[in-house]
DNA sequence: CTGATATCAGTACAACTGACATGA
DNA sequence: CTCATGTCAGTTTTACTGATATCA
């Protein structure tokens, strides 16, 4: 059923069907196509937080930690506390508290930068390596269990339309 | 360019493109698809709410603050602390918290439950209702704004795949 | 009695702000 | 000197666990 706005009047699926479903009863007037996409896709960021959080505490690892191991695993070489910062949206004073806690555990190691005086540079042990490729793993069969059900062409067409909105809401960021 | 196991393989045009590059440059044989979706959900919902939580901030109002008096909106009835705490995700000690602030603030008054002696009733004020109500329409505009540079045919078909993919993920919940 | 509802106290955790030391 | 980097101290916020009172 196609509303006059151009949006699809949802059937009752999912939780943000219902919540629209009671918008529409309070202001039948007001459109509630964009919410459609918002709403789902912080609903969904929730209830994958928490399942994937789930999914961490039984590797014994917290997001905190995993966030930072995986970009160091993922770039493959030593990093600054400012790059961890700016790719993970996190404060500086932050962010040098998460990586203490991983000096403390021996998962990487902190020296200083020679190529800047002021840096420092956060380098992965083994220790923090064989810690995290298993988490790895475990969270790439999480996500792809979660993602299975539906055909690749639909996968396809999702990963599309959600690199569109991404790049939009990243150039509104600035 | 369609990779072996049917997921594009992405260009350069956001945050999750770069993240994938750089798996495929560590692990080239691992399926990146799952991530392509699930990562660009996390990475969506961090930055919306980063820019939603300073649209709230204008309207001098919290997130948690606004779910709840959200939520007695467009239910358009007095709710239990219970049923805040399921539909938010909340736990219950949590839920008295948020009421507490509500009521010091008269936005919402504690009544007991005429039906139920064990229980509360939560109702919106008139003070609480003449809050929320600009604020509802900044948030909605705010939302209107981030998704209105798709074209409707693109909103339709992402709003129908994120609630094939919410379905799912609330179905894996249980 | 049991199970559910709601609250409170205490705790733990995470993040921020502002100050500061260091060096480009 | 000014600006950037990184760290620390202190504060605030937030949510949780466990215990408790109440009542279906």
């Amino acid at each position: 059923m196609m509303a006059p706005d151009g949006y699809v009047d949802g059937g009752h699926g999912d939780y943000i069907d219902r919540v629209q479903d009671q918008w529409h009863g309070i202001f039948p007037d007001v459109s509630s196509g964009p919410a459609g996409i918002i709403g789902r896709v912080r609903r969904l960021a929730q209830l994958i937080q928490l399942q994937s959080d789930s999914v961490l505490l039984s590797c014994g690892i917290s997001r905190a930690e995993f966030d930072i191991l995986a970009l160091l695993t993922r770039t493959g070489r030593p990093m600054t506390p400012s790059e961890f910062a700016s790719d993970l949206l996190t404060s500086p004073a932050g962010t040098t508290k998460r990586i203490n806690k991983l000096v403390d555990a021996r998962l990487v190691t902190r020296e200083s930068n020679p190529q800047d005086g002021r840096g420092a540079l956060i380098r992965l042990t083994p220790k923090g390596q064989e810690t995290i490729l298993p988490v790895l793993r475990s969270v790439s069969d999480f996500e792809a269990k979660l993602t299975g059900f539906m055909s690749p062409g639909d996968r396809n067409d999702l990963t599309t339309l959600l690199r569109s909105l991404l790049t939009h809401v990243e150039a509104a960021q600035r």
